[in-house]
DNA sequence: TTCGCAACTGAACGATTGTTCAAGTAAAAT
DNA sequence: ATTTTACTTGAACAATCGTTCAGTTGCGAA
């Protein structure tokens, strides 16, 4: 009973995103979510609570895509190597489509709020540690199907893999050449395949 | 003849460095930086021409310490390997004093503002581009050296290396602990190592 | 000592910030 | 047809934003 809402969930927490990724938490202002959102203020906050509320929901979703996005990619590669390159082909160089940022949205957020904000960064932190999480048992899988060596330390090497991906990631933001970009992936992809290949690092200096 | 100036400006910049570090541009309020740099609008304005202007002058104070910093390592070391770990160690765990920011000011600056503020951003992806460079020149003095292979691209891994320290350090904002971080370093040091003995890359994927 | 200039001060500006809430609107229930 | 209920609206709030500028202060020159 009573009015039907207007707006569908989802798809306004992806506009959100388009906003907050490219211009950052304190970059967004409200009224640019209201032309964004096509909404106004007292419909924002009867859904979302706040603005902070808003950006926690676009970094629950964000975070969830990026999965998905890994998780595709490594199914339609028949590999996680496979995967992995095109996973980071699509981030940094794009299928087409002009994507709102190229750097990690949750690596910005850590870099943007500080120490205010606490439980956005913290959030943050948190789905980092969830996708490096799900980067193991996809290592933990690949290893088993004999993609990687027997011994390969899949913690050290989700951590490896995963600040790859943000560097990149970072590193895109300054505009350089898909040429450049798709020579860097190769690198990186080397650099996995030849320590997960003479993993466990016994390293003490 | 008139009046003699109250600040040091470098001290000054340094100041608002620590600022802006921490909170980003859109983040810090004239307010603030009025309170940390004990200056009342007039004087900053009168000597940083705006609030752009004094955080550009910080980038440009930013990137001439990270350069002396790894070139201070470099010598100090007698290596370039063993340069760029003690730099990244001092980047990521410290040396004792607390940093204002783990990840880099440049990468943040090029996370932070977009699309106004095209001069901030601009200047930034100069800055990284100068650290690039400057990280090729010292490879070629490694490779002349004999540290490196004979055949060692060094553009590729000028490239290599830029990433790895933008990705470690924006990963350094998780919390991690320093062991984790150190073990990190040094994956990267021996991916490093291996690129630098098996080079150039010929990928064509 | 007086003058002139450079540097600094701080109140004040209009614009914009995140947020609230009383009033309005549309669909289901009676 | 009327009431109830859920959802939306947009004017308005105090607070804070970056910036300006007329006035004050302190030092070197005359």
């Amino acid at each position: 009973m009573g009015r039907q809402q207007r707006y569908q969930r989802g798809e306004t927490v992806d506009k959100a995103m388009r906003l907050f990724w490219r211009h950052g938490f304190s970059g967004t202002s409200m009224r640019d979510l209201e032309t964004e959102l096509d909404m106004r203020p007292g419909s924002i906050y009867a859904n979302f609570g706040s603005k902070e509320g808003l950006y926690l929901e676009v970094l629950e979703q964000y975070a969830q895509y990026t999965g998905e996005g890994l998780g595709a990619a490594i199914e339609a590669q028949g590999s996680f190597l496979g995967g992995l390159r095109q996973f980071l082909h699509s981030l940094v160089i794009g299928d087409g489509v002009e994507p709102p940022g190229r750097a990690c949205m949750l690596a910005k957020t850590l870099a943007d709020l500080e120490p205010a904000n606490a439980k956005l960064k913290g959030r943050a932190v948190e789905l980092m540690a969830a996708f490096e999480q799900s980067l193991r048992e996809l290592l933990a899988v690949a290893r088993q199907r004999g993609e990687l060596g027997e011994a390969a330390d899949t913690d050290a090497l989700a951590r490896f893999i995963q600040i790859q991906i943000t560097g990149i990631r970072a590193y895109a933001e300054c505009g350089r050449t898909a040429a450049i970009l798709q020579g860097h992936i190769e690198d990186v992809l080397a650099a996995i395949e030849h320590k997960a290949a003479t993993n466990p690092t016994v390293a003490s200096h």
